[in-house]
DNA sequence: CCCCAGGGGTACC
DNA sequence: GGTACCCATGGG
């Protein structure tokens, strides 16, 4: 259903090319199109409005973005990354979807997981959409080894399976406590922590987890231990005690800043 | 804590 | 048309 709709504090072209979503393409017009949740949805924003085919619960436009940011840490880093992506938002993506993309994710570059994910949809979704969990479980190691998962396949696969026999229950997540989730999660063989952080914030509402992936580490060392000898570990307890309870968000703006810095600024729809 | 496998796209020569 | 580089996880 095509409408306009008036959105305040939103950016659509940060949120959707921050890294947290991988069916997304921008067009030369400004026109963003996708595939989630079982649907295509085809979204621009020009200004303040946002037209389209928009679902305003994937996109969290019911979220009050300006309180979020008021529990952020008052720190220079932080101010800075939110002031250059205002309006990025979490998105509130499919569990199944967002845990198997990121299994998908380990050692590849965003471009890579784009085309393993439009791979496995092409090979065993409805019409593009993401498979379901059930289609995934039958396909054998092959036909995902030739979706490029390679050692990911067999990860994939057994998770598939594991959550086909209800062995792990993803729509237990979101009630569960963040560290119990987590514990859930990394039950499954390929899922460590910074996986199964994603999974949560992404598609579970815990916005505390906060994903330590190598260019947020980089981006931590360089802007709050320069010079400094921190361990992982202590950067991990860091990020738990001094980003508070929107920490996922906060990670976001911290992690689109550090892959964006030193280029130009993303055009914003208008533009193009 | 360290070291290593792993694998296809990408940047650079 | 080489070749180094990237990188989450598990296992040693």
């Amino acid at each position: 259903m095509h409408r306009r709709i008036n959105v305040s504090d939103f950016d659509l072209a940060s949120t959707l090319e921050c890294g947290q979503a991988f069916r997304w393409q921008r067009a030369t017009d400004g026109w963003f199109t996708g595939i989630a949740g079982g649907r295509r949805m085809r979204v621009r924003q020009i200004g303040d409005t946002l037209e389209g085919n928009v679902d305003p619960h994937y996109f969290a436009l019911d979220v009050p973005l300006a309180k979020i940011a008021a529990t952020f840490p008052d720190d220079d880093p932080l101010r800075a990354a939110v002031k250059n992506h205002w309006g990025l938002r979490v998105l509130r993506q499919e569990p199944w979807e967002t845990l198997a993309s990121f299994i998908a994710s380990s050692t590849k570059q965003i471009v890579q997981i784009r085309q393993i994910v439009a791979h496995l949809a092409r090979r065993f979704g409805d019409n593009d959409t993401f498979p379901t969990v059930d289609a995934v479980a039958r396909a054998t190691h092959q036909q995902l080894v030739d979706c490029k998962l390679g050692f990911r396949a067999k990860y994939l696969l057994a998770a598939a399976q594991a959550i086909d026999r209800g062995e792990v229950r993803l729509d237990r997540l979101p009630a569960m406590e963040y560290e119990r989730a987590l514990e859930e999660l990394t039950k499954l063989q390929g899922v460590g922590e910074k996986i199964a952080a994603c999974t949560l914030l992404f598609s579970c509402g815990h916005n505390e987890a906060f994903p330590i992936d190598v260019w947020i580490e980089r981006s931590l060392r360089r802007l709050y231990f320069p010079g400094r000898k921190v361990t992982a570990r202590q950067l991990r307890e860091f990020t738990r005690s001094h980003f508070g309870p929107y920490a996922g968000w906060a990670q976001q703006y911290l992690f689109f800043q550090e892959r964006t810095r030193g280029r130009q600024p993303l055009p914003d729809a208008i533009a193009q």
